[in-house]
RNA sequence: CGGGGCGUAGCGCAGCUUGGUCAGCGCGCAUGCUUCGGGAGCAUGAGGUCGGCGGUUCAAAUCCGCCCGCCCCGACCA
């Protein structure tokens, strides 16, 4: 617990790890790849769950669970989907001490088993459109994985509707981007960028995936999260029909879309520093933690009763919590708070019970402050939220400072070498030279941004016609 | 699956070259007292089949062989 942090500055990487691992999120596991998410990690994703849970069930959507396991025959209905997900299965052969008939995906995602159902219970444009989301785990077996950011096992949410017709699909791709988008920028802080993948990067058996994109505090783009207009792909493959007003029989048109638990990893790229988590308050499990100085008198019941005054007093507001526990010194105290993220501490000891005030400290700038009693309850609200949009702006305006717009290859090359960062340049739509780019710098197209202005360039590698600027980055 | 590194107390490590007072250190943990405005001090104490198996030897953490596991870099991949 009183181990020093690497240095962001000497290596992002351990950085990462030793914040996770310090602050007590999560924790290697027996298994390979797969972590154990710790109460101080599972609290944040917790709070990322139930907010986002809120969203989509605000947005008409209804939560159901589908089954673990999916039989193999199913991945194998929709071409596209079985050759990208295939090499990533882990499957299950043998139960109840016997070889199985038919073996079984743990599932990798879970459309195959959602159509199916899916062609059971649609019958009439009558009941359509179907919105259901469910909140699940998912096994991908990733040759590499880092804690939250890419692990064997995760969670998270799936959502997986059907529509009459192109547009309405479209529509509520879109409307989901867009939810997860405001959710990244109002409660995690983090500003993104939406828009489309490349065909390459697009989602084994989608039409179109639309994504947000985030900058971390490496300059490399993280994505946090996918919606994926599926067409008629799946329903063709799954046989999912309706019949019309009119009585034509039609496939119905779909969308997936999902965030996971790599979002907990965006959040502490993204904020965090070399004290540890820097959590955006609205995300926080605790928001404020007060801590006692006991000062030279043996009886400290007066100060732990002002403590609970204080407490009482915004408990309604905030999520606070105070450490009156004797056996670590206050600057223990002080460094364990800042190590796992508590946006506000407030300090209070004999100085201050004497001018009747207490301190307050925030994570985000460190800065101090004297409040006086009447006072804490006002200033705790609004300092939070004057937390909650400086890291935004902050994020923000790291991420502008480090995107380059390009129309000289060497450049983007030279600053994928040097410092990275984001590069809208100009590209012709052809993938081998997105490929060969990809291969040059390790750089790929994270997103063709929907807010990237029309204006006539030439493609960064071949110097082919291109209407719009699109987004490179290394990525994670 | 290729290249490199590592397995000794809960964690981090020293010891191995040259076999024999080498079962050690730091942190953490437990108990007690004194402390407390930026990671407290002292005292006492608990804790290890030295990754596994086999071999060499009077004697193996140390030398040899095989195996297992983990980490990093590549290949792979949302």
């Amino acid at each position: 617990m009183a181990e020093r942090i690497t240095k962001q500055s000497e290596d992002f990487s351990r950085w990462y790890n030793d914040i996770v691992i310090q602050s007590e999120l999560a924790d290697y596991s027996p298994v390979r790849g797969c972590m154990v998410i710790r109460p101080n990690g599972f609290a944040i994703w917790e709070k990322i769950r139930d907010t986002l849970d809120r969203l989509i069930k605000e947005s008409g959507h209804q939560n159901a669970y589908f089954p673990l396991f999916i039989p193999e025959s199913f991945f194998k209905k929709e071409a596209e989907h079985v050759k990208g997900f295939s090499p990533e299965c882990a499957v299950v052969t043998h139960g109840g001490g016997n070889k199985l008939e038919e073996s079984l995906m743990v599932r990798p995602t879970s459309e195959t088993i959602i159509y199916t159902m899916y062609s059971k219970w649609i019958k009439s444009y009558r009941d359509l459109p179907v919105l259901i989301n469910q909140w699940a785990n998912i096994v991908r077996w990733e040759m590499r994985t880092r804690l939250f950011l890419r692990t064997t096992e995760f969670l998270w949410q799936e959502g997986h509707t059907a529509h009459a017709t192109y547009e309405e699909a479209e529509e509520e791709c879109l409307k989901i981007l867009n939810l997860y988008s405001d959710f990244a920028e109002k409660y995690m802080s983090i500003p993104v960028l939406k828009g489309q993948k490349s065909e390459k990067e697009k989602f084994a058996g989608a039409l179109k995936t639309y994504s947000i994109e985030a900058m971390m505090q490496d300059k490399k783009a993280l994505q946090c999260g996918t919606s994926h207009n599926l067409g008629q792909n799946f329903s063709k493959a799954f046989n999912v029909r309706f019949q019309t007003k009119n009585g034509n029989m039609q496939y119905v048109w779909q969308t997936s879309w999902g965030v996971s638990t790599r979002l907990v990893g965006a959040l502490i790229m993204a904020h965090s520093d070399d004290q540890g988590l820097v959590l955006p308050p609205r995300l926080a499990p605790t928001q404020v933690i007060i801590i006692p100085i006991w000062g030279e008198k043996k009886d400290n019941s007066e100060i732990i009763n002002i403590i609970d005054k204080i407490k009482n007093d915004i408990k309604k507001d905030v999520s606070v919590k105070a450490d009156t526990s004797e056996q670590n010194s206050p600057g223990w105290k002080f460094n364990q708070y800042e190590l796992l993220g508590v946006p506000l501490r407030i300090e209070i000891g004999p100085t201050d019970i004497k001018n009747r005030e207490v301190v307050f400290v925030r994570r985000d700038n460190n800065k101090k402050e004297k409040v006086s009693w009447d006072k804490i309850k006002e200033n705790v609200r609004f300092i939070l939220e004057d937390i909650q949009k400086s890291i935004l702006k902050k994020a923000s305006e790291f991420r502008d400072s480090n995107t380059f717009y390009f129309d000289d290859y060497k450049k983007f090359k030279e600053i994928m070498e040097r410092d990275g960062g984001f590069v809208m340049a100009h590209w012709c739509g052809e993938k081998s030279c997105e490929d060969k780019i990809q291969e040059e710098t390790k750089a790929v197209i994270c997103t063709i941004p929907f807010d990237s202005k029309e204006e006539s360039g030439k493609c960064i590698l071949c110097g082919d016609n291109s209407s719009k600027r699109i987004l490179f980055a290394r990525s994670y």
